[in-house]
DNA sequence: ATTCGCGCGCAAAACGATTTATGCGTCATA
DNA sequence: TATGACGCATAAATCGTTTTGCGCGCGAAT
């Protein structure tokens, strides 16, 4: 590949002035900038980024690292984040934790060697240890969708709380009472904000939340969700409602009801949490907690980037609010 | 951030010293190994990435340029090729173009700025183009999932013509002759493999393929299903079975169904493509063409790797083979 | 005729690593 | 006592940019 130096010898020129055409910056004549532009073409030269960002001590590159790719939730929020980036003439470096603590930890100091301008991720939560390095170089970081409560750091969170509040609402109103709640092995502290939530607004009913209605697995999301509806239906007083924390779970709930041959949402009201693309698809289309994940996204790069512009501008936290999507899903109890 | 200066001056040793401890190369005294290596320590010592990359004239990062982050058949492309990277340490740059061949043109570029040591792309279709000035530029390259048969490159696909012969061929052992084909916005070629493999098995069957059966949309995938299944089954001779192009094009298919009740398999026959984890969590689960996703993105870059090793390689196509996986979606016609 | 300012361009010093060539003791061997 | 050989460490070149400081020539002002 040329180099800048090729291109200033074959147009005569030095290679500041190459740099200057490139760069638009600083004064340089028509008749030179042509011969240079002409050479670039015929060359296909092609800036080094690596030695630029050397030189400029920035990369404009930002690290992402997400707990996993494929599921819905993240990959619209890596999505959405990939799309802002890119408007802004940043790159994006993908990291997967796989919900690992170490390959987490790993990664920082990749992203830290890479010497990326920043960090957006979504944290393990297994520590904090890993997040503190960040922050003592120095790097501009984002949290986004979980909290690490004893960090100062720039957030963005939906409202756990409110939104499970309103989801159990929802369905007390309808009139259940015997609401079973499924959660999945994703970060514990959100699932502990959505279950205060729904105790909350028990409480407000007047209703008494009963342990035994909790159910929280450690396998993948589907399976949670199948595995752990089917064992609740099958209790003597199997619950009329259930709230499925996330709705990949909640897409098991369906999956395990229709073996059932259950009638939805006659029989057994569902309600998810999360609104991905696919709980207007599902059958019934889900009721849900919608998170503006699209939002998220878009919010925790701007965050990033006006930290970037202002190197001293204090960490800031944004929570954004979760709406009630009613669909199908959900009905009154049978009588 | 410290550099490697200034961990030479408080070891006082030189710089190349530092360097051989870093790398493990060359003679280094214990003495002055431990010296140094507990100065990296205090200082909290990385070494840039990029004046390595710079000066080795590698950057151990592989661009990723895929058309869609969100869609869960790309998502676990991305997934599965992300964790093949970092086993091999190598990173990844992500990149959405988007179906779009201008942004897919622009990153392109902005990889061929990055020194990325590879690509693995999935190309929108809708140019060379851009990867002509790729391959130029003699970036190790693997097109995954699409082909473009002019390019001189390495492949990894997977059969989508045999594979749609073997969705017909169930459906037509089935007894199904009314046989719907529903194909999305994605590239043209994957499409027209696979109503090749159709059309194949339908002569092989003796039957004939009536175009009007065929069916193409624009919008997302769950849309086109939906709509598509909507306006087939009013039609005054409603196919008895649909075969979905993509997974998600099935859910639309599905999700359609139950909205007319009709009843699944019974009074219609939905077959997929893809077998993407929800597959197997729809109602009725989803008989589907497995492609088999992971080892599609394991094997890119394993060739990538070898690529990487030994640049004079000729340039490899590997077609991965898909499976018919018989779930509950698909029966024998209504009598 | 100086001097100043300005438009334009160049040389050279960074940026932070790796790597080659070189130097300097020390020990064994002829 | 030379002479290598070897072990260890260093100085300096290099990767490909950006950017600072400097210089040159020319027209205008004093």
């Amino acid at each position: 590949m040329a180099t800048i130096k090729e291109v200033a010898e074959r147009a005569g020129v030095s290679v500041a002035t190459v740099s200057r055409v490139v760069n638009h910056s600083g004064y340089v004549s028509n008749d030179l900038r042509e011969r240079v532009e002409t050479m670039m073409q015929m060359l296909d030269y092609k800036p080094s980024a690596l030695a630029r960002s050397l030189r400029r001590q920035e990369t404009h590159t930002i690290g992402l690292l997400i707990p996993q790719l494929n599921q819905p939730f993240f990959s619209t929020l890596i999505s959405a984040m990939e799309k802002t980036l890119f408007a802004r003439d940043y790159r994006a470096l993908i990291c997967s934790s796989d919900e690992d603590a170490a390959k987490e930890s790993a990664y920082i100091d990749i992203l830290l060697r890479q010497r990326v301008d920043g960090v957006i991720l979504v944290p393990t939560g297994h520590s904090t240890e890993s997040i503190k390095r960040l922050l003592r170089a120095h790097i501009p970081t984002v949290m986004i969708d979980r909290d690490m409560p004893d960090l100062v750091v720039n957030r963005v969170l939906s409202d756990n709380y409110a939104g499970a509040y309103l989801g159990a609402q929802h369905l007390l109103a309808l009139g259940h009472r015997q609401i079973a709640l499924i959660g999945g092995p994703r970060h514990s502290q959100v699932l502990q904000d959505r279950v205060n939530g729904v105790q909350q607004a028990f409480r407000d009913f007047g209703t008494k939340f009963t342990p035994d209605l909790l159910i929280l697995g450690t396998s993948p999301e589907f399976e949670v969700g199948y595995e752990s509806a089917l064992k609740l239906m099958q209790r003597p007083q199997p619950p009329t409602a259930i709230f499925a924390l996330t709705d990949v779970i909640a897409v098991g709930v369906l999956h395990a009801a229709a073996e059932l041959n259950l009638k939805l949402p006659e029989a057994l009201s569902v309600m998810g949490f999360d609104d991905i693309p696919l709980a207007n698809y599902v059958i019934p289309a889900l009721t849900t907690i919608a998170q503006p994940i699209y939002g998220m996204g878009q919010t925790a790069v701007e965050i990033l980037m006006r930290r970037l512009i202002d190197a001293d501008r204090p960490p800031e936290t944004i929570r954004l609010e979760d709406r009630l999507v009613i669909r199908k899903s959900t009905a009154p109890p049978p009588t």
